[in-house]
DNA sequence: ATCCGGATGTGTCAACTTGACACAAAGGGT
DNA sequence: ACCCTTTGTGTCAAGTTGACACATCCGGAT
């Protein structure tokens, strides 16, 4: 996240004291929306996120995940995806919004309230461009070390990585991270990638089948050893399925 | 929500352009911040929600949840506590953030980007004294009919709602609706209130028992019949039992 | 042609959880 | 003493979850 344009008499006035009216500012004066995402793909069997270096400002040398302010008259949506884009190149397979956090002092600058979000992107060209905005990008094995963070963005990606694991349970969020085909250990890969933990073969094929969310595709892939069947989403469109 | 202090020179252009860049603003023009907040009580076995009509601008006479916008240095939760305060004379026993609705037509007079929240108070003294700030406040049973709605205020209630009914299954969020002791009778009429469905009460009994969540008090509530046990909640602070 | 290696694919069983269901107990009121 | 109404409790069948082992299939080597 960087958070040019702004104007430096808007600065909140963080001197240590208690919870304070803050209204000695300007009439208008008001907060700042940003959005902020958090990019997952998953790797060779490990899960990663996107990360680019400030260049500069009181943060500078810390790393964020890509965001800035959003115009008058975006989506919040559109926002993120602009985002996106211009930072890593890239088009997410999906979005959705996390959370927001508001916490005046997240940002030295300014008060800018975050709104944070979570992106899939199907593996394949993940060539992500470096901004020329940032002194650097890159993709970090999660969870794992990141490097030190800026804002309040530790409590972002942790955020992101439990909504993301909790919602593997009861969706098919799987089908943006995978290409249109895959093998049933694949997923499961994807799965133990994600949850951070080894899956039982049997149960969890067992599992994924009273989801009834797959497509069993009459071909198979061919390898060194025994054949894999493969298999599709029903839906490219998130599917949650019942479970009181 | 009463955004005022809204200069006209902000409004967004929806000229039913398809998702136009949204640029020719002036430079610095943001999207505003606010925050909405449905609060819910339960009183007499019914879920209620406060609502208060627009006394003025495009959206007169259409009703809202309390909300307005956030000011520089403000932490969001203590926005939409002061609020609260301040339209209702309510103090909230708990507060919850619910999504963020961004879309730049949701309010017709400029673009602002609204924090929901979902609050609960313990229903003793719910004497909510009218604001002056608006033409009315009241009380509305929910689910059920509720006057015209301002803004996305629609999507906020079912979001606010089903985000309820979700947490009574897995945490002790009833805590904060009900008085310090009560009956296991009123805990079920409480979740068949919320949950819009009568509850078989051994069953109930044999959940709740589960969640371990419940202290029983060495004392009962004596009536005209059978004598009812009293319990509280273990820990006044929300707790989430693990379900995986 | 046969064998071997290594990944794929499948069933059972015990422990637990869920939902349906009925009757006894404890008071106050008459 | 009896009645009325609400509280409080147990069982059983059906379904679900987690643990566990072995046969199948193909390419490649012999």
């Amino acid at each position: 996240m960087d958070h040019t344009n702004i104007a430096p008499e808007q600065r909140p006035q963080h001197n240590g004291a208690p919870p304070a009216p803050a209204r000695r500012a300007h009439r208008y004066e008001r907060p700042k929306v940003a959005v902020d995402t958090v990019l997952f793909v998953v790797d060779g069997g490990r899960l990663k996120t996107y990360l680019v270096q400030l260049k500069s400002g009181p943060l500078r040398g810390k790393w964020a995940f890509p965001g800035g302010l959003v115009r008058v008259g975006e989506m919040l949506d559109d926002a993120a995806r602009r985002q996106l884009l211009s930072t890593t190149g890239l088009e997410c397979a999906y979005l959705e919004q996390l959370f927001t956090f508001g916490d005046p002092s997240r940002d030295p600058r300014a008060h800018v309230v975050s709104v944070a979000y979570m992106a899939l992107i199907s593996d394949p060209a993940r060539v992500a461009v470096p901004s020329h905005k940032y002194a650097a990008g890159g993709w970090y094995e999660v969870p794992g070390q990141l490097p030190p963070l800026a804002y309040d963005h530790a409590l972002i990606a942790d955020y992101a990585l439990s909504r993301l694991k909790a919602k593997l349970a009861y969706t098919n969020i799987a089908a943006f991270v995978l290409p249109k085909s895959f093998t049933f250990k694949e997923l499961e890969d994807l799965y133990a990638a994600i949850l951070g933990r080894s899956l039982d073969r049997r149960n969890f094929r067992r599992r994924i089948a009273a989801m009834g969310l797959l497509k069993k595709l009459p071909v198979k892939r061919y390898g060194p050893h025994r054949p894999a069947g493969l298999y599709s989403f029903r839906k490219q469109t998130l599917q949650v399925v019942q479970m009181l």
